[in-house]
DNA sequence: AACACGGGGCT
DNA sequence: AGCCCAGTGTT
């Protein structure tokens, strides 16, 4: 049966529910924010850190993160630049700089205790419809529509019949989901971590393991015969080597591993390597905007790959065009900011 | 609806 | 070299 409205569970629906529940029953992960003394804000933690980094990153960070700033107060008044340091590696710092904010709002307009409504928790710093779902469902055991990739992709295959789900969130796939999720409260709260685990450990997105899969019989993709994805040349994969995310990252990490500020220099050199000692050469390769400070030209953009030949001006001017960019980026971010003598530092 | 946003590991 | 990951906020 095609998805197109919020119709009402089916009795193939029960069915569904009911073998993924027992299939979670046995092959749960024992993982951190699952055990039974975690608190609402490990979970608001675990989640936030869980939005684009998998499990296996996560968990070691959440662990130091949890001893080191237990509570809400603990993590609002610590030393911005520390917790991005301990952000680390796990992508997106920005969400280390919300999770921070999301804390001082926790401790100023809720007592210090993660708020119980949707509402609430949607008017917290990175916390979406996703996130809040998940809190509700995870920390509290409240019913509550949770829809991540996971279980996009489970509902895409079981009950759609399709290899993946469309590249964006459908109003007629939150329609499904929230006809498929029981009405009682622990129900609900043991669907939403069972069909998220059904898509994170069996329904994977590259190379299902539908032989261990405990609804494989009533799969209405493998009934198909397991057809390709429909969307396939519509996805884009977005480059990475060589394009302004890499800058920016890269001025992250090298103002991360700093004690203080750093020079302008040594970011040329992070992301540049040889153009400062190309600029002392004084010959033709050296660019007249690398003592440029000045913010960017042009706009931002993922795309704009360092193009030119290796070793030329042209590729050079381009990485430092983009290094300009990237340091803009963050200080409007508020992810760095410059002291009196120009130097980038992580925001205390 | 479409972008912008990290980074690592697997195929 | 491509693909994927417990999404959110902005335009």
């Amino acid at each position: 049966m095609p998805v197109t409205s919020s119709s009402p569970a089916t009795a193939g629906h029960a069915v569904l529910r009911a073998a993924v529940a027992d299939w979670f029953a046995r092959a749960a992960r024992d993982l951190p924010w699952r055990a039974s003394d975690r608190s609402p804000w490990g979970v608001l933690v675990s989640e936030v850190m869980l939005q684009q980094t998998p499990v296996v990153r996560v968990e070691p960070a959440w662990r130091s993160w949890m001893e080191r700033w237990p509570e809400p107060a603990d993590l609002a008044r610590a030393d911005t630049a520390e917790v991005l340091r301990a952000w680390g590696r796990l992508g997106y710092p920005r969400r280390a700089l919300r999770l921070q904010e999301c804390a001082a709002v926790v401790v100023d307009r809720h007592d210090g205790v993660v708020p119980r409504t949707e509402d609430e928790l949607r008017a917290l710093p990175g916390v979406g419809e996703y996130t809040a779902a998940a809190v509700l469902a995870f920390a509290y055991g409240r019913r509550a529509v949770v829809v991540d990739t996971n279980v996009r992709r489970v509902l895409a295959r079981t009950i759609d019949g399709v290899a993946l789900p469309a590249p964006s969130y459908t109003a007629a796939e939150r329609a499904l989901a929230t006809a498929l999720t029981p009405a009682d409260d622990a129900d609900a709260a043991r669907w939403a971590a069972a069909s998220m685990e059904l898509g994170a450990l069996v329904c994977t997105a590259r190379a299902p393991r539908c032989d261990a899969c405990p609804v494989a019989e009533l799969c209405a993709w493998r009934a198909a015969g397991s057809p390709p994805d429909e969307h396939a040349g519509r996805r884009r994969t977005q480059a990475w080597h060589g394009t302004d995310r890499q800058c920016r990252g890269r001025v992250m990490a090298t103002l991360r591993e700093a004690d203080g500020p750093v020079d302008r220099s040594a970011l040329v050199e992070a992301w540049v390597p040889g153009a400062t000692s190309m600029a002392d050469d004084g010959g033709p390769t050296a660019p007249a905007t690398l003592a440029g400070t000045g913010g960017p030209a042009t706009p931002r953009s993922t795309t704009g790959a360092a193009g030119g030949h290796p070793g030329t001006r042209s590729d050079v001017a381009t990485r430092l065009a983009q290094l300009d960019r990237a340091i803009a980026g963050l200080i409007e971010d508020g992810l760095a900011e410059q002291d009196s003598a120009g130097r980038l530092h992580l925001p205390s």
